[in-house]
DNA sequence: GAGTTTGAAACT
DNA sequence: CAGTTTCAAACTC
């Protein structure tokens, strides 16, 4: 795996070049699917290429950031090509917050592009963008806000630096591996002109090869002379970086991460699939945004191109869009998405087409340029690009104070594309296409519940996971949430309930995340009604289940929260969304509970969600355990608020203090408190209670060792001979007659079964036919010895 | 099981 | 922040 320059990778931090994860992406791309990458609106469905099954396609998504000024740049390129033809066909998406007239005419033109089968680009703009197939050269000139960058005074040394604005990318290597592809760099002070002004200053190049090996071509095939190259350049082009290490005073470092990968094995039987992979990393000090190409071609190469300029101290998101790989006659898909504290994981699997010459067609065919509406969400840093009137299918979720950003996916058969991306120093972006069908793949987001070092070493494992999955994830079971489009919520995680995760919420034909309690893990692991990971290969260790049950911030939960049998409530007002719920209270779905019109469930996760953004909004601990453990032990635990009672002396469960078996404290405000320590009334309840409580275990015990007992008398096969002609019914219980009161027990069992009786009354015929057979047991016991007595 | 008591949560 | 209302659990009968 040639991924980046060691020195580059001594400029990152270790999230960042963490890229195993990544590589690991590379595994499941064996069958191949179309490009799927860009978004396209369904009824765009319109053919457009004539890719057969064995051309190779070059899928890419680049998603620029903005680097400074907050002038978001994004761009979206989708590439297919064939590798022993000149076809392709190319799907070009800039996404810009903003945009000038100029660019958002090119944007939609090439948007909108509906490319023919063979003909490549003819209605995509000439001058932002060329493309020789011949020579299996693609040159993007991502239009430029002039009227943004203006003023943002960037020195000419920009063309040593990749600027975010108005950079150009060339991109070769179209259908051939080993080809390179180059980035075009053109000067700030050009942009705006960069969509075929020939007047345009030499723009710079960076070369990126695909198969393996780099080269720099100063100039190629674009407008403009050539700027010589330094010695630089060159370097860092040959380690597959555009660098950018701070040339410009105005400019932030930039640090490009190219990753490939080459997937080996692959067959040219099918359509290619695209694995678009990064990851959400995060960065104190900088901003990443990974950008991530995959090709796959005949000869198995598949490659990853990770751009990912830095700038200001927030968050970093490195969306991974893969494309799934299932074989051609699957028609859903998976958008799997792990997010984890410290590095946040998002890989988005690009839907399969159905047929090979589905994918980039729709992909590339009539990409309108939709309005956008910016959100601000959860502080002036982020912003939310997505579509009018469309449902979004990404939606970022900002935790205040949190230094994460949270991206909820919802994609669904009609959502167009859409991005996040920040306006300011922090970035979260994240691209993913349209998918025709969605499937069941396995989708974990797990919110930020252990440190990210915990979370750091579990990366890798999520993205494997999903990997693997990405092969053979027909078969899942997910919880099931719907995945219509919540509002702009924005809970504070960071106080959310115990364990809770964000769950997959697969729906039909769209994909989102639900504020899963940890417990519910539990609960539905141990229930019948969802199964997890049955035999899919969703392995317990990952994901939701090992996360679910770690602390959040530092306050670790209970410890056998997940086990213990909680108490089922009985709300009936408050739809069980209020605190006044313990099941909610706990951060639990109400599980075979008593309350009516519950809300408190996957089904209405929306109101949920609204329901805990409400409480933390109203006290940001509510979902803090109210007894908190004190410094030293377990004797200094406290509750975290103080009681006030004032009729029950504190000595009843009405007390909070008192039903947690803690003592009152200083901060209560009880009145006639006796729940101190030397509270004799307090002493005598406490006898009283450890007296019950002994009589509950002896029965238990009492219990336990009646049933061990019984079990040992049933399991006898020799009946015992008594001297004395006095034989026990116990005696009777042969070998024989044990396997037909199995029999006898079976057989109502089935009857039961067969006559579709509920599972309480099952259980019950078949014991009272087990009471039968004892009966007959005994009856023949006694008469027995009866007889013998009379003998 | 119905009704009452209680105090936290929610509301004003 | 204080007073009031709502709510569901705890408790009593």
């Amino acid at each position: 795996m040639d991924v980046v320059s060691p020195e580059l990778i001594n400029l990152l931090p270790d999230e960042i070049m963490d890229t195993e994860a990544i590589i690991a992406e590379e595994v499941p791309v064996s069958a191949a699917q179309p490009c799927d990458v860009a978004p396209v609106p369904m009824e765009t469905d319109a053919p457009v290429t004539t890719v057969t099954a064995q051309n190779p396609q070059l899928c890419a998504t680049l998603t620029p950031a903005p680097l400074r000024s907050g002038l978001p740049s994004q761009l979206t390129l989708v590439v297919s090509s064939a590798s022993s033809s000149p076809s392709s066909t190319l799907a070009f998406k800039p996404m810009f917050a903003t945009s000038t007239v100029t660019s958002t005419r090119t944007t939609a033109s090439l948007a909108g592009a509906s490319v023919p089968a063979g003909s490549g680009l003819q209605k995509l703009s000439p001058g932002s963008f060329a493309i020789s197939a011949a020579n299996h050269q693609i040159i993007l000139n991502k239009v430029a806000e002039a009227t943004k960058t203006s003023g943002m005074g960037v020195s000419a040394s920009t063309a040593q630096v990749i600027k975010q604005d108005g950079q150009k990318l060339l991109v070769t290597t179209i259908g051939k591996s080993g080809q390179p592809i180059m980035l075009q760099l053109p000067q700030k002070s050009v942009l705006g002109q960069a969509s075929g002004d020939g007047k345009s200053p030499a723009p710079q190049y960076k070369v990126v090869t695909i198969g393996g090996r780099t080269e720099l071509k100063p100039v190629m095939g674009s407008p403009g002379s050539p700027l010589p190259v330094s010695a630089l350049q060159a370097q860092q082009l040959k380690t597959l970086q555009i660098a950018k290490k701070a040339q410009v005073s105005s400019a932030a470092p930039i640090k490009y991460i190219i990753t490939k990968t080459v997937s080996k094995g692959l067959t040219s039987q099918t359509t290619v699939s695209p694995v678009i992979a990064g990851r959400v990393l995060n960065s104190p000090v900088m901003s990443t945004k990974t950008i991530s190409i995959s090709e796959s071609l005949n000869t198995s190469l598949h490659k990853k191109i990770a751009i990912s300029p830095l700038k200001s101290p927030s968050k970093l998101t490195v969306v991974s869009v893969a494309s799934q790989t299932p074989n051609a006659t699957q028609k859903s898909m998976g958008v799997p998405v792990n997010m984890a504290l410290g590095q946040q994981i998002l890989t988005v699997h690009q839907p399969a087409a159905v047929s090979p010459s589905k994918g980039v067609s729709n992909q590339s065919a009539a990409q309108s340029l939709k309005p956008v509406q910016t959100v601000t969400m959860g502080g002036s840093h982020f912003k939310t690009i997505i579509p009018l009137a469309t449902q979004p299918n990404v939606q970022q979720i900002q935790v205040p104070g949190s230094r994460f950003t949270y991206v909820r996916l919802v994609t669904s058969t009609t959502a167009n594309p859409t991005t996040l991306q920040a306006g300011g120093p922090t970035t979260s972006t994240m691209q993913t296409a349209k998918p025709m069908v969605v499937n069941t793949g396995t989708v974990r987001m797990s919110v930020p519940i252990a440190p990210a070092q915990t979370m750091k070493q579990m990366v890798p494992k999520s993205i494997t996971t999903t990997t693997q999955v990405m092969t053979n994830a027909q078969t899942q079971q997910r919880l099931i949430m719907p995945a219509t489009s919540l509002p702009q919520i924005q809970p504070n995680f960071t106080n959310l309930p115990p364990g809770t995760v964000l769950a997959p919420a697969p729906g039909t034909g769209n994909v989102g995340y639900a504020v899963v309690p940890a417990q519910y893990v539990a609960q539905l692991q141990q229930s019948s009604l969802v199964t997890m990971a049955s035999s899919s290969g969703f392995h317990t260790p990952t994901g939701v289940q090992t996360q679910a049950r770690l602390p959040v911030n530092g306050l670790s939960t209970a410890p056998d929260s997940s086990t213990r049998p909680r108490k089922p409530c009985n709300c009936t007002k408050s739809q069980c969304l209020k605190l006044y719920c313990d099941c909610f209270a706990n951060g639990e779905f109400c599980n075979n509970c008593n309350c009516n019109n519950c809300f408190n469930n996957l089904e209405h996760e929306t109101e949920r969600l609204k329901a805990i953004k409400t409480c933390l909004d109203r006290n940001p601990g509510a979902f803090k355990p109210k007894i908190g453990k004190g410094k030293q032990g377990e004797s200094d635990r406290r509750h975290s608020k103080g009681c006030n009672c004032k009729r029950s002396g504190c000595l009843k469960n009405y007390c909070e203090c008192y039903e947690a078996k803690i003592m009152c404290s200083s901060i209560c405000k009880c009145v006639g408190c006796k729940n101190f320590e030397e509270s004799p009334e307090r002493k005598t309840l406490m006898h009283l209670a450890d007296a019950a409580e002994v009589r509950v275990q002896q029965q238990t015990a009492a219990k336990t060792k009646l049933s061990s007992q019984i079990s040992d008398l049933l399991t006898r096969t020799t009946p015992i001979s008594t001297s004395g002609g006095g034989r026990l019914p116990y005696t009777f219980v042969t070998k024989e007659v044990v396997e037909a009161t199995c029999e006898c027990l079976l057989d109502q069992a089935r009857q039961t079964e067969l006559s579709g009786q509920p599972q309480a009354l099952a259980e019950r015929l078949i014991l009272e036919e087990f009471g039968h057979c004892l009966m007959r047991i005994i009856s023949s016991a006694g008469k027995a010895k009866s007889d013998c007595i009379n003998c």
